[in-house]
DNA sequence: GAGAATATAAGTGTAATCACCTAGTAAATA
DNA sequence: TATTTACTAGGTGATTACACTTATATTCTC
């Protein structure tokens, strides 16, 4: 029996230790590379075509997205697994949107995770108990969300993402190499689209889980 | 040998799961114990007695601090390991003030937490690389902050609840019948005290979990 | 009573946010 | 092809936040 070959891509050094650890130490599985980056899981998937994928994206959920969909065209035998500290519907459904064939959050059990791996790996789908707890069918065909004024652009999430973080428009401007002007311009148009009038007011918003999926993207 | 008996008190099951498999798959190490709570976390420490807890105070690092606080009364002998995302100061110099031990963050390698317990557990203290490249120097003998250094007055919580609720300093000022003058002040002493940068970090750092209101940091 | 902590509030200045405007390019869509 | 949307980025001006200083009255504690 052949073991599945993985790809971890997870922000955490420990974190990603430890699974590594814990799934080389399972006969059945082989981690082949890991990386902190979405970005850089692209590139290694491309090389060396993993058959699954455990990509993080909790700290950078865009980032995980976009890397996501590049990584279906790069490499389309690799099954991508959603992986987040929140079960927020939206970013299940990016996630699925973007290519996924799982997702499974950080309260999810052990055994969950190995489900996972092993559901995708024979071609299925699987998202883990919380999540289907909260009612989300995997065999329905994906929503088509009607885009209204409270739907934010990726860029507009990013940035909204950077606020969050307590990053003042300047330092947002440096990071994601714009202007100061284009990042104010978004800011302006977060606060308008979602109806709050400062970013403090934006924060809490996001902050309470509700709140950021009903209104966020 | 005797194994070192380990209480993990970590509020994400994956996480908690999966250090608990590496640790007790290692013969020096033995996890007696595992909780999502802090303050479970007390009341088994006091009946277990383990010789080490890995304390994660990431989402709740008030419940944390008093905890490790606690936990000093009602198990003096165990030694209590802090753990968190990120290597802010202001936590890691708490949880010493609280009577940790040690301090590590999730950017830790595996290795350094297996150290950062051994070191614990022979009467030592330990920071990971991260912390210590941030100038914190275990060697050096806690500095007594200025007394409430890290606790806010009655007026300040009030006005960071303010704060939180999107609320302008002139507004405060309305709501609380005081100056403007005097809402700028207690802002800047609320963000001087909690070492935070903005009033955006600050309703990041109320946001996590709980919040700290309730313990009055 | 002396000292410390708290709450009050003034001044002064710098930096950041926010509102509103125009406007070009690129990509997707009708 | 024409239109829309997203992203970009400049200008202007008002408002707000933040840093730092000084100062007074009160209350609590040593």
């Amino acid at each position: 029996m052949e073991k599945i070959r993985i790809l971890i891509a997870e922000d955490h050094k420990l974190i990603r230790e430890t699974w590594t650890f814990i799934l080389n130490n399972d006969s059945r599985f082989s981690v082949v590379a890991s990386c902190s980056d979405s970005g850089e899981a692209v590139e290694i998937a491309a090389v060396r075509k993993p058959e699954v994928v455990l990509m993080d994206i909790n700290m950078m959920p865009l980032n995980g997205f976009e890397a996501t969909a590049k990584l279906a065209t790069v490499s389309p035998e690799s099954k991508v697994i959603g992986l987040s500290f929140y079960s927020e519907m939206l970013f299940v459904k990016k996630m699925f949107s973007a290519g996924a064939k799982g997702y499974i959050t950080k309260n999810s059990s052990r055994e969950e995770m190995y489900e996972a791996i092993l559901a995708v790996h024979a071609g299925g789908l699987f998202v883990c108990e919380e999540i289907r707890a909260q009612g989300f069918d995997i065999t329905l065909p994906p929503v088509n969300e009607p885009a209204n004024a409270f739907s934010l652009t990726n860029k507009e999430i990013q940035i909204s993402q950077c606020i969050r973080q307590g990053l003042r428009s300047k330092e947002i401007a440096d990071k994601l190499n714009i202007s100061i002007k284009t990042v104010e311009a978004h800011r302006h148009n977060i606060l308008r689209k979602l109806q709050v009038k400062n970013s403090i007011s934006l924060v809490s918003l996001m902050n309470s889980k509700n709140g950021y999926v009903k209104y966020s993207f």
